[in-house]
DNA sequence: GTCTATATCTTGATAGAC
DNA sequence: GTCTATCAAGATATAGAC
């Protein structure tokens, strides 16, 4: 029982760990190219280069396997920190920021890609990025509409990374971001500022 | 050659028509709650009360019955109508008015359900939806920066429309017309102004 | 014009050899 | 641990009877 252990163990693992990785980042770049409905497990395989069957073992179904490559921990540290004359500005670093680090922005894309048409995908977006960005959001804010203001803002900002980034409207995917802030910046302001 | 028409063809073509009609109604529900991919010809003709290949009969393909029921077009006579400081106002309006008319509202969710998986829908959001409202509100906005001003402004309306009607976010689902004006209408007014 | 029946393909998922 | 082979279900689309 305690010796059983073969030498082959720590390779056999490590082999492991890499299919596995290069599943899920294959499945990332196809969610977020096609969206959920698109994407086939035979497809991923392909893209990672292992064995359909491969995929079903390490990850059971499709949704289990969307579930691990689209969970997307919002980091609300930068919206956290900000007074309310910083949260435009951190607002937008915010969303830019996720959307330009290679990293993130597979799942970025493969969460927002689906969450229109996907229900777990809806409710990550729903609850997790939107509701936790509106109520760290909203307590700066204060005042009576702040929920709602709060709310406001992280639809506009939303609005933002699909057009820019999921649909590539022209006139948005092409500006660079100090344009961007330097537009967008009193609006979300005056969304901010209770008068 | 001339008089080849049989009594009943105007019975015929009526026929032809109503089940056309209800057809393309059934479509544009289901296209507006699941998307073109989970929406399925069976279940098309399901809520119709027709059969499938009668479906097939009168559209060809489910391409074609998307293009069909998802022909959008977009009213923009309020938006060229109005000046700089009513551009706000109406764009407002003008999404609420699409969102809160029955008839218009089916085919607005069908086309912005589909718009980040299918490219068909996508093309039209951003060619005609964003694209006619951007060039009709650039030229009254005016200023080197028209073009991505109206351009924001269009992803900020965007956003509140998939925020409010497509996503359901309790907090902007639930608020009033008269709220929703007053909150984010200066907001947009900043985007509007150039400073 | 409408429906029955079916061809053809693709999907997610599973069983079992090695 | 990985792959071959395959299942069962569901999809679009078509052919032909009525």
């Amino acid at each position: 029982m305690v010796d059983d252990e073969k030498p082959m163990s720590l390779t056999r693992a490590e082999r492991r760990r890499r299919s596995e990785a290069s599943i899920l980042g294959a499945a990332r770049e196809l969610l977020a190219e096609r969206g959920f409905e698109r994407t086939t497990i035979r497809g991923v395989a392909e893209r990672a280069g292992v064995d359909p069957a491969l995929v079903m073992q390490h990850f059971g179904t499709k949704d289990d396997l969307f579930a691990a490559a689209a969970t997307w921990s919002v980091p609300i540290h930068g919206l956290l920190g900000a007074g309310r004359e910083d949260l435009p500005h951190a607002a937008i670093e915010h969303v830019l920021d996720a959307f330009e680090d290679p990293e993130l922005r597979g799942t970025a894309e493969a969460v927002l890609r689906s969450c229109l048409t996907h229900p777990a995908a809806g409710t990550i977006v729903r609850e997790q990025v939107l509701g936790s960005a509106q109520a760290a959001v909203a307590t700066t804010i204060g005042g009576p509409d702040a929920e709602l203001r709060a709310a406001l803002l992280n639809a506009c900002t939303l609005g933002l990374s699909i057009a820019r980034y999921l649909l590539a409207v022209p006139a948005l995917a092409d500006v660079d971001r100090a344009d961007l802030e330097r537009v967008l910046g009193p609006a979300l302001q005056a969304l901010v500022d209770p008068t």
